[in-house]
RNA sequence: GGACCUAUAGCUCAAUGGCAGAGCGCUUCAUUCACAUUGAAGAGGUUAGAGGUUCAAAUCCUCUUAGGUCCACCA
């Protein structure tokens, strides 16, 4: 053995030696318990980031109930990540002078494709790298064809159990992404913008979004406002830039009589709160801004009866971004006479699109929406009822609230990348209907006639099936069955863990209990484990723009696998965000190279067969014992989802105890030939690698291999 | 506005009612012995502050201060 511990020259062949003797493989043994983690599915196009290490935590799991002699399973696959990977190509294509306006649907869908399969090995070596034990032969992604048939299936379902509609209500959309998102995807940033106070009939009104005024409805005051009260349920003429709007005054507690003037202008299109407001007043949905971010005035010059100079300001107005009207329509308030004030520093809440930083623009549109309220019930259900335990604790009550405040989910999105939903609609009808394989004819009219839906689904919507979806679809299973009724589905699922960070538990893992016992009638995973974010080391999270980022695989170059393994979870608190930093990588460095001696001290001494002189019986009892309870200590920590504890006790017994203390004391003796030291020793020793080995994989199997000449791997072995 | 988290050694953090600890850094010493990516010894703490419960509190309760996160949402 070399005097130092060189991950880069063994690492690489460890993984194979694994991989080619399947020891990731697994089965369904009916003698064995099962434990099973289906892993968090990457983006498939994109490299790992530092976050994904963090999925070492499954890893230590894995191993560590293969160890006590379950069956495990943990199931790899890949992401299409929808708009974040469109979005990429298409900043591919941009820099080739190109658009994804340049492109029929099918071909830049087959260009994605491509794309993301070059791309996506990339991201399964490094998860190698990590040493993740995964069973690769199962691996899945989410477009793959049998996936889409279960998500499909379930959306099928969803629609039969009247869960599903399809509305016109105000959606996020982002008008360059050119697709609407969930409220959960919209950024709220603060933002100071220009308030402007113009005249409006007999009242003065304040808004940040003048171009919208020509499509007001109605005007709202609080009922209890004296000021405006006689004024409720009058019709009251405004002269506008476009010539007088008549609107009625209506009540809404809402409405703050400090704000502004108290009084609010209503545009049911185009603001949440108005639509909302427009639905219980019976006010018209009337749009002005288009879906690529365009003011649409085709309304007004449609219309006979308008006067010149209207029609020169409404075709002056006609397909400019909301922006560059907005100036417009100030400058020709301030012409007629229309603006009373503007305060330039006011701030505000915008809501922004998470991909891009672009506005959100709340846009009517027509799309599937999800009725979320008795899926939560039920999730409620088994969280509140502890079906579903979560660690650390404290997330219960985060996780219960979330679902408490779910609103509908919509699922529909206007771009290419990703599933087709299968939903079409009669032409004559103009009905909607669904059906999980492609139809010959309109099941509302019977005949031929009839176009599928354009959008595709929020990839949460698949990603939130994931856990039954993997293992429904595996090799020999037959997925037409309606209740996923297979050996290995039984055996597996409900899954033991689900292992991810806490800042998806709203976005996915709420998801997936909510569809997940949706579809199957159980909950998708027994356990939530949620691992903290890595920060850099001043407590900042990294981010490209702050250009702190870490690659993990820069990480293993230096130091190892093992080393940036061992550095999440050494010292972390469960649940608790780590900073990452150089001191931490070499301590454990240091640490993977003390073990490495060990062995190599082991090692050397191993071939002496001189007769024992200078027994120390009494040291040797006292390790025996010390070993006893450490072991027990561990047991009882990794049980109990204290990882970080369970490695600290291990690094404290390995190091401060066997080898500072009983290898000190011993050294003498097993140099001299003391038989029965080195045999305890090695004993436990070859203990201690087997509970250090789900943190540290590849240092133990190296040294284990030194000891085990039948060529047994470690993992072969049982704690 | 609502909820949650954090505050412990110079720095980064553990410690789940029972002797306040680790890593890195610092001081002194030892040694080239499996490991200098080493060993031994040591300095460094009123556990943010105040009050309470308890035989016993870093830990549980109340309040205060400071920092952070998430959600709701501002026409």
């Amino acid at each position: 053995m070399d005097p130092k511990y060189k991950p880069q020259q063994i690492e690489a062949k460890i993984y194979k030696e694994w991989e080619d003797r399947n020891l990731f493989k697994a089965v369904v043994d009916k003698g064995k318990k099962p434990f099973s983690i289906i892993l968090p599915p990457p983006n498939a196009n994109a490299s790992l980031h530092l976050g994904h290490a963090m999925y070492v935590y499954e890893d230590v799991m894995i191993r560590y109930h293969r160890l006590i002699g379950d069956e495990t399973l943990w199931l790899p696959g890949a992401d299409h990540a929808g708009i974040e990977t469109q979005y990429v190509f298409e900043k591919f294509l941009q820099k080739q002078g190109k658009s994804r306006f340049d492109y029929d649907r099918e071909t830049l869908f087959k260009k994605i494709w491509d794309f993301v399969m070059e791309n996506r090995g990339t991201m399964e070596d490094q998860l190698r790298r990590l040493g993740f034990s995964l069973d690769w032969e199962k691996k899945k992604f989410t477009l793959d064809d049998d996936i889409v048939k279960v998500v499909y299936r379930t959306f099928k379902k969803l629609a039969d159990k009247n869960l599903l509609y399809r509305d016109y209500k105000l959606v996020n959309y982002c008008t360059r992404c050119g697709t609407s998102f969930s409220d959960l995807e919209v950024v709220y940033v603060e933002r100071e913008d220009p308030l402007y106070y113009m005249k409006y009939g007999p009242f003065t009104i304040a808004t940040v979004r003048p171009e919208t005024k020509f499509r007001d409805t109605a005007l709202a005051v609080n009922p209890k406002d004296k000021r405006y009260k006689k004024y409720i349920g009058e019709v009251i003429e405004v002269q506008g830039l476009l010539g007088p709007i008549r609107m009625t005054v209506i009540p809404d507690p809402e409405v703050d009589p400090k704000f502004g003037t108290g009084i609010m202008k209503v545009t049911p299109a185009h603001d949440p709160h108005d639509f909302e407001l427009g639905k219980k007043f019976d006010l018209p949905v009337t749009p002005i801004i288009t879906t690529s971010g365009k003011m649409d005035f085709s309304w007004f010059l449609n219309r006979k009866d308008i006067s010149e100079k209207y029609r020169q300001r409404a075709n002056k107005y006609h397909n400019q971004k909301v922006a560059v009207a907005r100036s417009m329509i100030v400058e020709d308030l301030k012409t007629d006479g229309l603006l009373i004030k503007v305060d330039q520093n006011y701030t505000h809440r915008v809501g922004t699109c998470y991909r891009d930083g672009r506005v959100i623009e709340p846009l009517p549109l027509e799309q599937w929406f999800i009725k979320v309220k008795p899926l939560v019930d039920k999730a409620k259900k088994l969280v509140v009822d502890g079906e579903i335990k979560i660690y650390p604790k404290r997330f219960k009550k985060r996780l219960i609230d979330i679902l408490d405040n779910f609103i509908d989910w919509n699922i529909s999105r206007q771009i290419v990348w990703g599933i087709r939903i299968p939903a079409y609609r009669c032409r004559s009808t103009k009905k909607w209907f669904i059906e999980t394989t492609a139809p010959k004819y309109c099941a509302i009219c019977g005949k031929d006639d009839f176009i599928q839906d354009e959008d595709t689904f929020d990839t949460w919507f698949s990603s939130a099936q994931w856990p039954f979806a993997v293992l429904a679809t595996q090799k020999g299973n037959n997925i037409k069955t309606t209740d996923y009724n297979n050996e290995l589905f039984n055996y597996y699922y409900p899954t033991t863990v689900m292992e991810t960070g806490y800042d998806i538990l709203r976005a996915w893992v709420s998801r997936m209990i909510m569809i997940g016992y949706f579809a199957t009638g159980k909950p998708p995973f027994k356990n939530i484990f949620l691992h903290g974010l890595v920060r850099d080391r001043f407590g900042q999270k990294m981010s490209k723009s702050k250009g702190n980022v870490i690659n993990p695989m820069a990480i293993v170059d230096r130091y190892g696998a093992d080393v940036l393994r061992a550095a999440l979870v050494f010292g972390v608190k469960e649940g608790g965000d780590l900073p990452f930093t150089e001191d931490k990588l070499i301590g454990m460095r240091n640490f993977c190279n003390k073990v490495w001696n060990i062995g190599r001290f082991i090692d050397m001494n191993r071939g002496q067969k001189t007769k024992a002189k200078g027994q120390k019986l009494e040291i040797l009892k006292k390790l025996g014992k010390e070993f006893k309870e450490e072991k027990k200590k561990y047991l009882k920590s990794m049980d109990g989802y204290k990882f970080s504890q369970a490695f600290g006790l291990v690094y404290e017994f390995v190091w401060h105890r066997f080898a500072d203390y009983y290898l000190e004391q011993l050294k003498d003796d097993v140099i001299n030939g003391n038989i029965k030291a080195l045999e305890t020793l090695e004993e436990v020793f070859l203990e201690n690698l087997k509970m250090l080995h789900p943190f540290v994989p590849f240092v133990t199997e190296a040294i284990y291999k030194v000891f085990e000449k039948d060529g047994r791997s470690i993992l072969q072995d049982r704690l």
